[in-house]
DNA sequence: ATGATTATCTACGACCTGGTATGAAAAAGG
DNA sequence: CCTTTTTCATACCAGGTCGTAGATAATCAT
């Protein structure tokens, strides 16, 4: 016997997640405040009292996107940094592959989602200000697993100092997502990448 | 005769300057978005038809602030990376000011003005993005001027790739502005910074 | 002084914002 | 069928937003 005995009362048409997908294009592009109540019940397809109901008020819908992306950004992670191929390759296809997310936009290259929108309501909104704070903190902890991993398996030698060149690795990811919001072309955030990937690890000694 | 002939009406009571003065803070800590013409007029000093008057929208005084700010930044680039001093010594100054300034807010620390601020707006604000894209640029240029410098006065061999050296400096800029705003302690940040320092010029042989 | 000129401020208006009251719709239980 | 329960959507509200109209104050020219 499955589970199939429905609630009780009218089914839900759309469940949180398809609202959610529906609306994070338009923090991605419009951030919290640029967005009105309105603009995300479209998006979600769902009227604004669905939009209450579900999750509260405009801000807890806000954090949720940003749950989230971050939760895409860590399956991205996942498996760009398996740690199956060599190091050098897997960091330039994660690399690659965040240049492609960050410059997709249709209109207009929109950045890093959570990056690009959150840092400028943090200061005054101290859940969205601790939510960057993590996003930022998934980005360092995953470069440095990897560069761990690279060390336990010879790929690196053991006297890499790793934790700095984990930040080197954050801040080349920051600065290109940086970028690209402001309109750096594909190209140039490619060329800048293999040259700092280049850079790092030729200092690295690897 | 200096030129002390009075223009011919009511003196203003407050020049521009003045009243972006006033303002500048509120667009720091709150970005675009979160300020309202009412909180700006109070901090300008002047009523809101003295700020249309002045500057004609909410667009444009926010725009003037940036570029006050990227001045600001451009002063203080030219004095801390002069090229009076040995680079190492002059990169360090420069960034333990950059923590300073971002880590200096009273009631939170609010990171850089413009790139905490204009990179979420800029998407749909053309000119906030160019002016954001300018001060990228004014960065990129500062340190390449100097690095160049150094390779002109002998303090890097000239085989150094100035070019990637200068967008790792940028990067790490860039990733201090954006965790000073996430909130990252200013120790961390300082151990941040000259831990990637060394790096990067171990990296560079200088 | 008087009038011209420019700056300033109080008050307001049209609009938009986040958020909600209210009743209809869609399902299940009896 | 009718009741109960849950979801949905139209219409609405109070408050805030940007921007301005219109009257007043401060200065110069005569």
């Amino acid at each position: 016997m499955k589970k199939a005995t429905r609630p009780r009362g009218r089914p839900p048409s759309l469940g949180r997640e398809a609202m959610l997908d529906g609306m994070k294009a338009q923090f991605w592009s419009g951030g919290f405040s640029r967005r009105s109540m309105d603009e995300l019940a479209r998006a979600a397809g769902a009227s604004k009292p669905s939009l209450y109901s579900a999750f509260g008020d405009k801000r807890a819908i806000y954090l949720e996107v940003l749950r989230s992306f971050e939760a895409d950004l860590e399956r991205m992670l996942r498996i760009t940094l398996s740690g199956r191929r060599p190091l050098a390759s897997e960091l330039e296809t994660f690399f690659a592959a965040s240049v492609e997310f960050y410059t997709s936009g249709e209109n207009a290259q929109l950045g890093c989602p959570i990056l690009g929108t959150a840092v400028a309501e943090g200061v005054e909104e101290p859940e969205v200000r601790e939510q960057l704070a993590g996003t930022i903190r998934t980005i360092d902890e995953a470069f440095l697993k990897r560069l761990r991993h690279a060390v336990d398996g010879g790929e690196l030698a053991p006297a890499v100092p790793v934790e700095n060149l984990t930040l080197s690795l954050s801040s080349l990811l920051h600065s290109i997502a940086l970028r690209a919001r402001a309109g750096t072309e594909p190209g140039a955030l490619r060329a800048m990448t293999s040259g700092s990937l280049d850079l790092i690890f030729r200092q690295a000694g690897a």
